[in-house]
DNA sequence: CATGAATGAGCTTTCATTCAT
DNA sequence: CATGAATGAAAGCTCATTCAT
């Protein structure tokens, strides 16, 4: 957590240096990115960054929770209540909401990204020992109820289409920052719907 | 390459380096492996090191040579051969070969994911210069000829499942490293099998 | 060019880092100076020394521009503007001052000398790319002004006499730091006519 | 001193050695010759390098005592015995016997330059101590026979004009192996011989 | 709350020389 | 007499972090 100066700071001087930290983030990984980039760029001394924040991963764990503050805005009331819509519906709101997340914010799909970069480092699992276990277990529960409800073949592995669905929409959405530079339009909605069918036939009763 | 020196060397010692080596860059990506960390760890000193290789990047090289050669060996007559297949032979091969792969040799898997940490850098690039495209294009090609025949719907969006397919192939190979300890068995070949339905289900024709 | 950081320090400090620099530069050429003698030598760390200099070639640019700074000092009017006088009078000035300033200066002749042990090194021609060209041909105007002005012979070689007249003030300049340590003095003036003179016999007029 | 397994080697092999340290110290000076350049030209191993000399300074000595050999050959009679000649006859020899050897043998040419480069390190006072008093008084005395004989103007300062025109000597030499391509010509004699006469009515009685 | 100089362990790489075989 | 692997001190340089002012 940021100390306290930091909220002390007047609101002006706290965004400039909010937006340098995504900037570098967005640019480089954790590990990449520097400490002496990002007062450069703000126009602090090295000093002062150091009194708001008590280190590198504290600047780092600071943005990625400004990241899923922004996220949780793209909750919608189905996601929000996913017991009142079929499995497919939550899903397709799942995917929806990301992609519009990632085309809305790109340089927090960018951090995203940079994120998975690391993946097995000591900072991601610092990350995700708190929040995966969580994230994971959405899909597994989801799928679990669905598969009670009839929606889905019993037969299916569930922990592993879990880990895939999840895993799938982490690519799906990267698909469109990559290949996709359009703002968000029919035509990714059609697409969604293309895969979400593809799903519903694949473990779909 | 690494110099001659390093083939001249008694296979024990040789042995002893590339274990070494694979442990270095199986924990650590290209840009945070020490050099230091490895004449340490394998007795040696710095200068023998660099009788051996040219540099960092010369050790790097050859160690995803032999993880290649490795790989090759894993690869079956059905995909070297994969116009005599349906696609879904073609892709399941290749996932049960990938995992096949990471279960004997979890450590070159580990590589394979630090190699992914590093992506836009300079090194990266000069790796992928040579392989990417091709990766990139053999689900796309394999797709196509697939509508072709018949195999696949018109609907489908074949970059898009292209990069999916791909993808998955990485995540399903993920899944089995981290959650599944297990030596390669009967009950992996089933979930192959089952995701193999769902994509048959989900894209066919 | 130092960094700020450099010209940010207490005026001692900075003295004292400049004479270690020049004596590091005088005992040895700009291949064998040793940035970690120099800042063992300072009684700095050498991360402190990378704060005010960017590289060792920085440190050694900022050096030369001190020199020619210095020299400039030595510059008489004579020198400044050669058209007004014959050409005995001012090679003399130029042969007194060069004299004069490594008598004043030894440590920065020893600098210019070591300077010239680098001769076909990437940084001797980076410097001499700006400079050079002036300082071959400045003698080379000079005598064909004066063989147009009848000072000079017209069978002389201009090609080598400039060649030659400009290799005798740095060897003129080497022999009184090499053999006179005394200060500046009337002798030395009689000596460096002498020559004059038998220049002027052997090619004037 | 080479060991004396250098002096049992077959002479061809001594020979392409020999030829092989020519081209590194013509192209690299003492410093930064390299012993792995050499015998990975000469086709040797770094070990037996070590078993013909003590090391890189014995080499490098060894080099310089063959030039100076060579050189001698290229002493004619009047440098043999210049008490009878006058002074001017000698230089001239001197200074035509040297640009012959250096138009004959470009790279012992080389060789000397870039021991020129090396000024005042510790391997340049080690061959001077030997040599240098002795090049240096060779013109002293030469100059002050010529003051007796009344040849030379008695108010010329001897221990400078011995300098200099031992400096001129190399400066000469240098003129010609950097600006004259040509072979051994009559047109360098002519030179020469200007540059006597310029000698000449420079300190001349 | 601001500053920025100071730190030092860490990085990769080079090279003359040694010595066991 | 030949070999070539082994050595290790030294090189230039980076960067997150600290701390006195």
């Amino acid at each position: 957590m940021p100390k306290e100066t930091f909220f002390n700071l007047p609101e002006e001087k706290r965004d400039l240096i909010i937006t340098v930290v995504i900037d570098e983030f967005a640019a480089y990984n954790f590990e990449r990115a520097s400490v002496n980039r990002i007062v450069s760029k703000a126009g602090i001394s090295k000093g002062s960054l150091y009194q708001y924040f008590e280190d590198k991963k504290d600047i780092y764990f600071y943005l990625l929770g400004l990241i899923t503050a922004e996220k949780m805005k793209y909750v919608s009331p189905v996601m929000q209540n996913p017991d009142a819509h079929d499995i497919y519906t939550v899903i397709r709101e799942l995917y929806v909401s990301g992609i519009r997340f990632v085309l809305d914010k790109p340089q927090y799909g960018e951090i995203g990204k940079r994120f998975m970069e690391i993946k097995d480092s000591a900072i991601y699992n610092e990350v995700m020992g708190e929040n995966m276990p969580a994230a994971n277990q959405y899909f597994e529960i989801l799928l679990e109820k669905a598969v009670a409800n009839g929606e889905i073949r019993k037969s299916v592995d569930i922990k592993m289409f879990a880990y895939l669905i999840g895993a799938m929409n982490t690519q799906l959405i990267e698909y469109y920052t990559v290949y996709v530079t359009d703002e968000f339009d029919e035509k990714i909605l059609e697409t969604v719907d293309t895969f979400i069918d593809f799903l519903k036939n694949g473990i779909g009763a």
